[in-house]
DNA sequence: TCTGGGGTCCTAGGACCC
DNA sequence: TCTGGGGTCCTAGGACCC
């Protein structure tokens, strides 16, 4: 509100949530937007990239399709059996004389080490366009670019505004995908300005229009408010944002609790989460599912202790010791039972998350299961304090964490990312 | 939507302790 | 023997997100 140009003294920067810059960049389609940048031919043509897909073969699933596939009822997470039934393979269309290439489409398996290779070179750019960034995930970010834009209108155009099309331009200049762009004053509503106009969008919400932006989108465009909620939501005659805004507080954590207010702020624009970068892992896990259900309890087994092992693997690789071993049972038709054991100290013993796991499997024994998982939780990051393991301070884990937070931060970014 | 994989946070009951 | 109230940890499940 108050618009103090020159009178921004560091350490007496009162800098209220109103005038925050908060950019939501998330790249479209991600997955096919890759295997475009190494196949430009495939540039306008639906592209469907498929989990557990072989080229030919009928399984897996659709991780993510352009916007030319969804054209044809191709959808995320759908079989990929079913994404062939609505649009063939551009090769069998070839073939079969039946089939029109006009209407088939290109399908690749997911290729996630090269995925990776191109999101290091987008958060790269985003890493120099922003102050602090929050890597949600591998294809979107937040950033708080307040330091660096202003809100200031020149020309009927606010300055974020060209800020936010020159971070979009450089991701298409410098690395070829496409990006959706949101900008506003706070996280949560340049989240929902992102999706607002995709593919290829620019979204701004400038302080103050927040709410009249939120107000007729139905209430699932808000941010933590999913399919059940939304029922429930109906059911209490709050069909849109606008009407969560308008809704008595009242009711609504009396039946939401906690995330009842935070839902009501968000409609009415009120989000003042700081952009922060993601920290540690809280837990790791591996899961697979099996064609059908098996009660086998051999193969149980054998799925189990290659979990087991994968998950042990990955935690190795990043340093962390786990107290917790769990496992997930998924039976028909989808009930998903967790089961965990939790240790009297932290450990990185493979061996014991499989002994653990199996001897959680054992009640299930003789269901059919349709997927397992395994999972290690309480997780601590011990390697620089493991030196002085024996010379046990009470506090070293909260206080090291805490303290170097940054530099520790540098080293275990690699970590992050890696498999 | 007949259901892939990797996460986060929240809730609620029971055990146990003081 | 019955009864208070508060706190923490553990486990299971649910909702949501990408």
């Amino acid at each position: 509100m108050a618009g103090r140009e020159g009178g921004t003294l560091p350490g007496a920067d009162d800098t209220d949530a109103e005038t925050r810059i908060v950019c939501h960049v998330d790249i479209d389609c991600f997955y096919a937007s890759c295997e475009r940048l190494r196949d430009p031919d495939l540039h306008g043509e639906p592209v469907v990239v498929g989990m557990g897909y072989e080229s030919g073969e009928p399984h897996g699933a659709v991780a993510t399709a352009s916007y030319e596939a969804r054209e044809f009822g191709v959808e995320s997470a759908q079989a990929i059996s079913q994404a062939l039934d609505r649009l063939p393979r551009m090769e069998a269309a070839r073939e079969d004389p039946a089939l029109d290439p006009a209407e088939a489409g290109y399908y690749r398996p997911v290729d996630l080490e090269y995925y990776r290779e191109v999101a290091d070179r987008i958060k790269a750019i985003l890493r120099e366009c922003a102050d602090r960034i929050r890597e949600v995930s591998v294809d979107e970010a937040y950033l708080d670019v307040t330091e660096r834009t202003a809100w200031t209108v020149v020309d009927g155009r606010t300055l974020a505004e060209g800020y936010a099309r020159h971070v979009k331009e450089r991701i298409a200049r410098e690395v070829g995908v496409p990006a959706s762009v949101g900008v506003a004053p706070n996280m949560s509503a340049a989240k929902v300005a992102s999706d607002h106009d995709k593919p290829d969008g620019l979204v701004v919400v400038e302080p103050g229009e927040v709410q009249d932006f939120f107000a007729p989108l139905p209430v699932d465009a808000v941010h933590g408010v999913g399919p059940v909620t939304a029922r429930e939501l109906r059911e209490m005659d709050i069909e849109t944002a606008g009407d969560l805004a308008a809704a008595a507080p009242g009711p609504l954590q009396e039946r939401f609790g906690e995330r009842g207010r935070t839902l009501h702020d968000r409609a009415r624009g009120h989000d003042d989460r700081e952009v922060t970068p993601k920290g540690r892992p809280k837990s790791l896990s591996r899961e697979s599912a099996f064609t059908e259900a098996t009660d086998d309890a051999d193969r149980q087994r054998e799925t189990i202790g290659g979990l087991a092992a994968d998950v042990a693997d990955r935690a190795e690789g990043k340093g962390a010791l786990y107290r917790t071993i769990g496992i997930k049972a998924v039976t028909p038709p989808y009930d998903v039972n967790t089961r965990e054991r939790s240790l009297p100290g932290p450990v990185a013993d493979p061996d014991l998350v499989r002994e653990v796991a199996l001897d959680l499997l054992t009640e299930f024994a003789g269901d059919p299961v349709r997927k397992l998982g395994v999972r290690v939780s309480n997780l601590q990051f011990a390697a620089a304090e493991q030196s002085r393991l024996d010379g046990w301070d009470g506090g070293a884990d909260g206080a090291t964490t805490g303290g170097d937070g940054a530099s520790s931060r540098g080293q275990s970014s690699l970590g992050d990312f890696d498999a």
